[in-house]
DNA sequence: CTCGATTCCTGG
DNA sequence: CAGGAATCGAGA
């Protein structure tokens, strides 16, 4: 009797069952990567269950022909057990497929790739060298202490590979097959600024002492370490991955995709060794799957990775870190939207290990569940060293004459500081989260706002492009001069379109008209395409190039430049009006991230915060750096709306090219739901159908419904209900978000 | 009625 | 997803 295989093969969402032939019987495992007939062609799939061809297995599959599976290659596996289990629990949290789940975690393989290396072996007395070539490529290799790419030869002499194959048959080199190996190498030697011990203070010992007892405990237990920012969080978080490689055992760490720069790496390795591997998006194919292998094969024990790196093939896992827990790019925001900090804690559950959320503006769900005493709160409330916090001042613009602002944007108290920070050659961050030149145009005459012909929103004036785009669909257009929508009328003529609204290039130019003669530099998506420019801008900042950098939340992300000692938010407001429950939390972490810029070297650090509202709770706890007020209050607020983290969400999102059938749609569903509902006795509350905040996107129309539970079972039992309706229409696309992050 | 295009459906 | 079957519809 053979023994059978589930195998999945992403994009499938089913599994499909397989003859396993008796002399591959050892070479197929769970997580084996195998290839196998599937109709008329051959397809690659993933083993994930494995059982014998029993009778009653007989029956059920008695209308199906079994396939045998065949391997490429060793068929070793490419996830364990344990990740299957998780991957399994991540299907069915999301409502995916298995498949998709696996599709998604496993990086594409990549072919491998070979190298021939030329290296000395005989003695090289110049007599039995016959030609210049041979003499030259023997002399290069005299220089090497390590064996020499064939292709670099080649490169470097012409007839190289003749030469060689002549030295090789005289015995005077090898010649030598391995496999290039294409991994992520970052500088061989320490950086000057990396230091390679670090004397931890005596808050760091603190909370690295509680975790040491967990490190060795081996049963899951969650930490939020709550450190203001520049409070050292990443020391601790070293030590106790040097705690876990000592037991034996190996740790991951999450960190927000733009703080995994060559320095974050470069910092890590100084102190960890070689045992680090790097998964990143931006690594190429084969450098990303070597990385994988790395890890599945024992040579590393420390996993560094942005949001999917949460599926990174560890074993025995120690340590599981998160850093910027509250940052909300770690949900995936399409296919599988997964949340890299909840998958976090769900993975240290299955594999009994401890897992840090590091902040220092935790996310309110994780500030609940340490106030409820799910997980154990450690806390770095000062910088290191005598560096302070920095002093925060607000600016009610309310109180400012337009004509006393010395541009629109700018206040004296802000202009003032600049000057000063300036004469001292410092440097300042401004922040305004605003891309563009103009957030949009506005005929004179009748008042119409020219908008995206594909989405509901407003376009964008670049000036430095001279175009208008949309950020949604990026549909660029050239900017008209008139209006379009009215006619020209005999007193006024055509419409003139008027900017409104301000962006980083509005201040940018302010700031260049205030601040004649200074370096000022604009840091924002259209400036830094990508890392490379994106890098370039912060050194410049570093080594004092640009003294004043304005910019959106991209500089208030992690960058620890001990240069600045200002910083300027030029309109706290935005963003504080959208109609997400989450944005007074949102701009506080904003804020309190931004305003963390400010001196962090020895200089004491200054911020000065621009508002119309002061008396916000968001504006007045970051001046007043006050986290745990600012918590409180918004939890509070919170219970009483009953949102996230007082209840949980799965928001239903339908789109469509059709205006109305979004919408009917889910109204049809809110009534199978409400029926469902009621017969269960399950308590739900369903919000809407309405139409999105953002009604159109790329020409489909967009309406959504909210689902609110105290628990999750509940949303998966509505998400099981829906699942079976998702796929009824062709013209209308149904998304199921699980812990929405993003409700426009 | 026919041919090519388009949609639908299945795959072990 | 890919391949084949079923269905559609314009032209003869």
């Amino acid at each position: 009797m053979p023994n059978l295989v589930n195998i999945v093969i992403p994009p499938l969402p089913q599994a499909y069952t397989y003859a396993v032939p008796e002399e591959i019987e050892q070479d197929v495992e769970i997580g084996s990567r195998v290839v196998v007939p599937l109709g008329k062609r051959h397809a690659h799939g993933y083993v994930v269950s494995k059982f014998p061809l029993t009778e009653e297995r007989e029956q059920s599959l008695a209308d199906i022909k079994l396939k045998p599976v065949s391997t490429d290659g060793k068929g070793r596996p490419c996830f364990s057990v344990s990740q299957l289990r998780f991957f399994e629990w991540i299907a069915k949290y999301y409502g995916d497929s298995l498949a998709n789940v696996i599709d998604v975690a496993i990086p594409p393989i990549a072919p491998r790739k070979f190298q021939r290396l030329v290296q000395l072996i005989g003695l090289s007395s110049s007599a039995s060298l016959r030609g210049a070539l041979q003499r030259k490529i023997v002399e290069r290799l005299q220089h090497e202490k390590q064996p020499l790419p064939m292709e670099a030869l080649t490169r470097e002499f012409r007839g190289a590979p003749a030469a060689v194959r002549a030295l090789a048959a005289a015995q005077i080199v090898l010649v030598t097959e391995a496999e290039l190996v294409d991994q992520y190498l970052p500088s061989t030697q320490a950086p000057r600024w990396a230091k390679t011990e670090v004397k931890l203070t005596a808050q760091q010992r603190d909370a690295l002492g509680i975790l040491s007892k967990a490190l060795c405990a081996e049963t899951y237990s969650p930490f939020l370490l709550h450190g203001v920012t520049g409070s050292g969080k990443t020391e601790v978080y070293i030590e106790a991955i040097r705690e876990v490689l000592t037991l034996g055992k190996s740790a991951l760490v999450i960190v927000p995709e733009i703080a995994l720069t060559p320095q974050l790496i470069d910092r890590f390795r100084v102190r960890l060794g070689d045992n680090l591997a790097i998964l990143h998006s931006a690594l190429n194919r084969r450098a990303r799957w070597d990385s994988w292998r790395a890890l599945l094969e024992g040579r590393a024990h420390v996993a560094i990775g942005a949001r999917s790196g949460i599926f990174a093939p560890l074993h025995k896992l120690g340590l599981i870190i998160v850093d910027e827990e509250h940052e909300s790019s770690y949900k995936q925001a399409e296919g599988l939207r997964y949340h890299a900090r909840d998958l976090a804690l769900v993975r240290g559950k299955l594999e009994n290990c401890p897992v840090v959320l590091g902040s220092a503006t935790p996310s309110l769900e994780s500030y609940a569940h340490a106030k409820a005493g799910h997980y154990t709160l450690l806390n770095l409330p000062t910088r290191p060293g005598s560096t302070q916090q920095p002093s925060v001042e607000i600016v009610d613009l309310n109180k400012i004459a337009p004509w006393d602002m010395p541009t629109r944007s700018i206040s004296p108290q802000l202009q003032k500081s600049l000057l000063e920070v300036i004469a001292r050659g410092e440097q300042a961050f401004l922040l305004y989260n605003r891309r563009g030149f103009a957030s949009y145009l506005q005929c004179k005459n009748c008042n119409t706002v020219i908008e995206c012909p594909n989405c509901s929103v407003t376009l964008t004036y670049h000036r430095t492009r001279n175009e208008l785009l949309c950020h949604y669909c990026n549909l660029t257009m050239v900017p008209p001069q008139f209006c379009s929508a009215c006619t020209p009328t005999e007193d006024k003529g055509p419409g003139v379109l008027e900017q409104r609204g301000a962006g980083t290039e509005k201040i940018f130019e302010e700031l260049a008209e205030l601040l004649p003669g200074v370096a000022i530099g604009r840091l924002d998506r259209d400036s830094a395409l990508d890392e490379q420019t994106y890098r370039g801008i912060l050194d410049q900042v570093r080594d004092g190039t640009l003294q004043v950098l304005v910019g959106t939340q991209m500089i208030a992300k992690g960058h620890d430049l001990p240069g600045v000692t200002l910083v300027g938010v030029v309109d706290c407001d935005i963003g504080l009006h959208i109609p997400d429950f989450r944005a007074s939390e949102r701009a506080f972490q904003l804020l309190t991230q931004a305003a963390g810029r400010a001196g962090r070297g020895d200089k004491p650090g200054r911020v000065i915060l621009q508002t119309r509202i002061p008396q916000h709770p968001s504006i007045r706890h970051t001046a007043q750096n006050d986290y745990n007020a600012f918590a409180a209050f918004e939890l509070e607020r919170r219970v009483k709306t009953n949102y996230p983290p007082q209840s949980r969400l799965l928001r239903i999102l339908a789109s469509s090219a059709d205006k109305t059938l979004a919408r009917d749609t889910l109204a049809r569903l809110r009534m199978q739901l409400d029926t469902f509902a009621r017969e269960e006795k399950l308590p739900i509350t369903i919000l809407g159908p309405t139409a999105a905040p953002i009604a159109k996107i790329k020409t489909h129309w967009r309406a959504h419904m909210l689902i609110k539970a105290a628990a999750a079972p509940q949303l998966l039992r509505v998400m099981h209900v829906l699942n079976q309706e998702r796929y009824k229409s062709k013209k209308v696309r149904l998304v199921l978000d699980m812990d929405p992050q993003d409700l426009m």
